[in-house]
DNA sequence: AACCCAGGTTACTGCTCAGTAACCTACTGA
DNA sequence: TCAGTAGGTTACTGAGCAGTAACCTGGGTT
């Protein structure tokens, strides 16, 4: 995986290579604090190699977020496509991003938390995915529930926000469920809200959920 | 409300004004993007009268977040305790939050855009702050529907998520329907999913909801 | 065995910008 | 009328860092 330093890579090879130390180190200490001689350095290599390969550090930054983009967009749109019922859709849409949070972890800090303080372009990146999960989930909403339109975006921005602020949560406090389990959740939420559970106050629980580890 | 140039101010008139001038220059150019030459020139005065009352540029942007974090508290916590059901308590909180969203939007986006892309420290705040609406939210969602403990944290962040979603959408597309129709919107879908609509697909809406304007 | 070039290095430039030292000046009060 | 001080200015330093010019070298090809 790592590569060590002093061994002369293909073109590609480093380029790719290049890509996984920056967004490691992105993600570590954000845009600013990582330079490009740290990053550099980190491959085992020197600044003018890096810029070989990308003409500046917006460059690399900006391909890397089309990287991981992309990958995102495309396991999004296999899970909405392979779905059937409009319910279904939707659970898959959950899984698949949280199952890209939880393996790319690195990515996500990079777009929904680094990238939001940049300048427009970056941010454009990243409000246009947002855009087309929020369109596909629209259409979703507006196919179950045959609402309007700005009333369905509404509700499909929430959603999508919903998704992210859950999967920041889980991460900050260190993955306390399983994803799939978390996805069903949100899943839940979205669909029925709080209303699936028994109402009134306060029983200790057991509603019919699986059992959920309380430790660390 | 702009003072002019030239103009002497007391030391704690000057001191607010320098923070409103840095909050709107922080959300318009970003922490970075933001230059201490540039908040003091905007304010009308020159830089080391900016580190008269602000030892840092890290102890300004930190006042800054402290004080907007500290109002949309404030304003969250009446809201929770003002209302009687848990219902309303949910329904009002998105209220009190949208209101502050579009009230302050040049702090929104310094809290929940721009603060996230920086050091521990400042994600710190905002995590706190997060923290804290969460935890409010859970006990609100335990009380209601008797999740234990893990459920509901994660239910609470993806509601917490769900309004900050869905405030920047409404922002983003320069606030397409009233605040008070999109804080409904909110509460009902934490509450009852998409499960309160027609099920099936298609009709044209008409479900109860008030009307909302189709234009721009 | 001489060539050549992809892959790499050393050593710089220039700019932006946070933070500071030293100086200035219009009020205010006795 | 004359100090004293709060409020403000000019002019600088120093560090970090993106980006570059010029040079080096090992190994495959003919």
């Amino acid at each position: 995986m790592s590569v060590p330093a002093g061994v002369r890579l293909r073109a590609a090879d480093r380029r790719a290579q290049l890509l996984r130390v920056a967004r490691r180190l992105f993600a570590r200490d954000g845009y600013r604090g990582a330079s490009m001689e740290a990053i550099a350095e980190a491959a085992g290599v020197t600044k003018p190699v890096l810029y070989q390969h990308f003409s500046s550090k917006r460059a690399l930054y900006s391909a890397l977020l089309a990287a991981e983009l992309g990958q995102l967009t495309e396991e999004l749109e296999a899970a909405f496509s392979q779905a059937e019922g409009n319910d279904e859709r939707l659970r898959r849409g959950f899984r698949a991003y949280l199952d890209f949070v939880a393996g790319q972890e690195d990515a996500f800090r990079l777009l929904f938390t680094e990238a939001l303080g940049l300048d427009e372009d970056f941010q454009g990146q990243v409000a246009a995915f947002r855009q087309w999960v929020a369109d596909r989930v629209a259409a979703i909403i507006a196919a179950e529930a045959g609402l309007p339109e700005p009333r369905a975006r509404a509700l499909a921005a929430a959603i999508v926000g919903m998704a992210e602020g859950a999967a920041g949560w889980w991460l900050a406090e260190d993955r306390p469920l399983p994803v799939n389990d978390l996805a069903d959740e949100l899943a839940g939420l979205a669909w029925k809200g709080f209303a699936r559970f028994p109402a009134g106050s306060g029983g200790s629980g057991g509603s019919g959920g699986p059992p959920v580890p309380t430790g660390t």
